[in-house]
DNA sequence: GTCTATATACAGATAGAC
DNA sequence: GTCTATCTGTATATAGAC
């Protein structure tokens, strides 16, 4: 008979976990979707298929039920990691980077995430700072590290790596992001974002005194 | 009499029409400091000191009286002009426009704008689309603009001035940026922006072939 | 045009049955 | 824990007197 008990509480238990696992979907969903202010209590419980009773008796109150979402969220922001062989070109490398980037920062939720953080950072702090260390500031310490490796190896000549980290990726944010920011009419195609990686990539590399490899036909 | 009817008429609208700008003044700044969604009619009316019912009255709904108060803060938007003096020595020009742009970003008005055009440019395109235009947008034709001078009088050399022109506007917004949109607990301070900054206009300038004068000393 | 008073809707949050 | 039903506040918007 213990054993059934013990059975039903953790199927119980499971089964409030479960409730409570869609209520943080669909919060998180909602809240990416429409900000804070936008998304209702009444929604997300709809949306997660439980009652607005239930919502309120798993996370508290708004402000938490928001918290919590977002904190899952956090975790999912890391940009493809770089393939080993191309580490020691640096031309690949910032290409592939800074592609990477881009991708991350266009994607509906690496978008959804800025705009909330940008909306709601100054009624609710924590959020911003909660995904700001778990997203940009791993990718500033990534690109530095890297930037520390190519100064020892000479092969770029870097007086501060955090200041060329930060020019180097804020270049990248570029046009494209401002103009999915503010939903300008004309949004910039993949060809051109991609022609102004690879121009912004070169432009760095000289900037910092890469040598470039000839390149076959010219000298 | 006529003219008694005039004087009077004259007055109502003037009157009418001081109404109507204190409306305008107290929604930019309500609409500015807590967004759309958070700003409520009876505030606004409240602090233009007015009934609500004359706000109504003069801009029919709460989404007509946001675009009317954006619009009229969109003009609002120039950086600091040039002095005529420095154009000629790019180092001296590039660096103005980099920390005319980057107070005017960072200033409590630009921060605003930016975070509103951001958080609402889903719901209500058109203020974005409006600010862009009158802001960003003629800074970038700027700057382009003064590239190409550049260009001609062969003192720097750029393929692609609008590539260009983008890459410094957005390596200028840099780690202060984000870290204002963010709220971050630590922000820069202004000598860190300034050597960012000063920084970043000779990585520009080595990027695309600038000659620089012999520093006085050395050489 | 301008005001006070009100209609209507919906939000966040809670009470109480099961 | 979970539900239905409800409380309370406040929002946008409107009616009607002056």
């Amino acid at each position: 008979m213990s054993q059934l008990v013990e059975k039903t509480t953790t199927k119980m238990r499971s089964k409030s976990e479960e409730k409570r696992q869609k209520i943080l979907l669909a919060a998180t969903e909602i809240f990416c979707d429409k900000g804070f202010l936008a998304s209702s209590m009444n929604h997300i419980a709809k949306l997660a298929g439980v009652s607005k009773q239930t919502v309120y008796s798993h996370f508290g109150n708004k402000d938490e039920l928001f918290v919590a979402a977002i904190r899952a969220r956090c975790s999912d922001f890391k940009m493809s990691s770089l393939p080993a062989s191309i580490i020691d070109d640096p031309q690949l490398t910032l290409q592939f980077f800074a592609n990477a980037f881009i991708s991350l920062l266009l994607s509906k939720e690496g978008l959804a995430m800025h705009r909330i953080c940008i909306s709601e950072s100054r009624t609710n702090p924590l959020i911003s700072q909660l995904y700001f260390a778990a997203g940009p500031e791993l990718v500033i310490a990534e690109i530095s590290d890297l930037f520390v490796s190519y100064q020892q190896k000479k092969l770029l000549k870097i007086d501060n790596v955090h200041i060329a980290a930060m020019q180097f990726l804020s270049m990248i944010k570029g046009e494209a992001l401002i103009r999915r920011e503010y939903n300008t009419e004309k949004q910039l195609t993949t060809e051109q974002i991609n022609a102004y990686n690879e121009n912004s990539v070169n432009f760095f590399l000289r900037g910092y005194g890469y040598k470039f490899k000839p390149s076959g036909l010219k000298s």
